[in-house]
DNA sequence: CATGAATGAGGGTTCATTCAT
DNA sequence: AATGAATGAACCCTCATTCAT
């Protein structure tokens, strides 16, 4: 990698997690270029060398974080043999990972900029797209094998989901006073003794 | 009544409805008093007689239709004596009153204008509040009475909440093609078979 | 005077005693209809029954408080014979009413509403004007005696005028502090002493 | 100095410039921002990169024009030797300034923005202190040397002010149809004439 | 005569985006 | 590549004035 695709790299990112703190603690409207490039200490004309626009900016980070997410997930829960232990790393690398990346929370609970209404809602179905996709098979399965109850397989899914953002959101507005990882368990307990026949 | 004070409520009605769903399609900062004065049919200076400012529309509508719902909560749900079908009701009130509503839903989770964040994190606290003191004797009796597993109230609390808005939250970005009510059984037994013993 | 009458009267002079106290605090442009009629305790519309706009008030307030004056300087100071005695008890006079009547002065400072520059520009003429002609055959008959300078009456009335409002404009600018009227043997030496041989 | 700090400089003196002539003309509340913009030829946007906001050129306009009057003042006058000689120059310069600059003096009295009325007095306050301070040695020492009576330095220096302000605005409202320099003689006679032993 | 709800033109200010350097 | 001065559309809010009651 050349230096100057280096310092590029280093510049995109830079401003894309200044920018990730900025719109969480005061939302998309409210925060500027201005205010982002000035903390980043780089040009606003910069700005728009590596993004399109302001909206453009806001799906990268919500893209970008969310392939991080992703990727840990996959690379550190694939491995694993039995698939309620399989569920219970998951249940806690996605709780680890928000405790540690709390601002992308906030972000995805975000005004979405209206233009592109279609291609956020867009976004969200691929979420759950992938989220399923990646557990489906382990669920089928277990379905399939009388350990869980016939129950929609989606159904399933966003009350898992569920779950796991209602205990965010809450530790959220609780000012992250406690451990969100430590919800681990509780979670997992309430969830897997609900489908668990 | 008055046919000044009827006129007078319907405008103020009237404004929170159209402002309700123009917020709940395009955001916060998108949505702009003109329009809003526009599709009521009156004048933007009018908007001014009703409302201190925009901020104080957004808190209105949230305060307001939040009302509403706790009302229609106590109201149905109250005088059920059976715990598990009190709760039952309730998780159907609550899908209910959202499949009807679902622009309050979209706007709960909007960007919060800034200045005014504490207040905003401080009604998000008082939602779950009520709920949990609406919910809570009948939860600890149920402990007590060792129908339900011995975990902590508030897991319970946002793990329910968790489920119910998890589950909304999918219904809207599949464009509500399903019912939403519908799902109150499955939600049910996800959830209480989990808790029960 | 017919009831009525004497209410319309007072009315109107209400508005404009709460209107002139209001605007040599926070200035014209500031100060609202709504307030000045809140504060007399009429209806906003009631005030277009007494004058025609805004302007209108404004000029009003000027006029008759500018009538008052002169009326005031008339009554007290034409009788007396001797020349000097005269003018003397004119400044007394001149400073005993704006002691009293500060708002006044301050509002003749005012940014003037912009449309009827002219017509401010002609009050100020005539306030001249009659302050002029009043003085004016006294200067002349004294100037003929060889008991004043022979300086054109123009810069003799201005020079006189100027002095009096420099110190009315001091005196408020240290919050009238000191009392005004005691002013008046220094103010009359400094003038006297100057144009007499 | 760079080419883009001239460039600079000069912008801003336009608007300043511009907006002198504006606001003696309609009054501070009545001029606005896109007028101003617009007669200089640049965006409206533009105007908040050189003023944080109205506010602010209003007070930037008395603050440079006071500066620039208290500067040649000073210059010119500071090296005469005899008091008297110097105070006719401090008359002549002062009548020069305000018929080359009219605008200023309209402007110190219009209406003061409401919010900062206490800073808007805290200037007077400073003017006059500065020309106090400026004449008052001078004038202690004539005081001393028994060549000017004895009568209260202050009020002294406000006569003085009063006088000048008089006449210029005699000399404004009579549409600047005579030159106001040539009142120097007759202002001073009147003045010196009657403070001088 | 009296009212005050309703209006909408108009003003100050912000900020994403452009473009000459 | 990098900049930041310049722009102007867009937005919130005010308030003098009107008019139906």
């Amino acid at each position: 990698m050349t230096d100057w695709s280096v310092k590029m790299k280093n510049k995109r990112k830079m401003i894309l997690k200044v920018a990730e703190r900025l719109i969480s603690q005061k939302g998309y409207s409210k925060t500027t270029i201005e205010e982002i490039t000035k903390k980043v200490g780089i040009g606003k004309g910069t700005f728009y060398l590596y993004f399109k626009d302001k909206n453009d900016l806001f799906f990268s980070i919500i893209k970008e974080e969310f392939e991080n997410l992703m990727l840990k997930i996959k690379e550190e829960v694939e491995e694993i043999e039995d698939f309620f232990e399989r569920l219970k790393k998951g249940i806690e690398i996605y709780l680890e990972y928000h405790e540690k990346n709390y601002n992308f929370f906030k972000i995805l609970l975000q005004e979405k900029p209206f233009i592109k209404r279609k291609s956020f809602e867009k976004f969200w179905r691929d979420f759950f797209k992938k989220w399923g996709s990646f557990m489906k098979d382990g669920f089928e399965e277990q379905i399939k094998k009388n350990k869980i109850k016939k129950i929609d397989l989606e159904d399933i899914i966003y009350s898992l989901i569920g779950i796991l953002h209602g205990n965010i959101h809450n530790w959220i507005i609780n000012n992250r006073k406690y451990s969100l990882v430590e919800k681990k368990d509780v979670i997992f307990k309430i969830f897997t003794e609900g489908i668990r026949r």
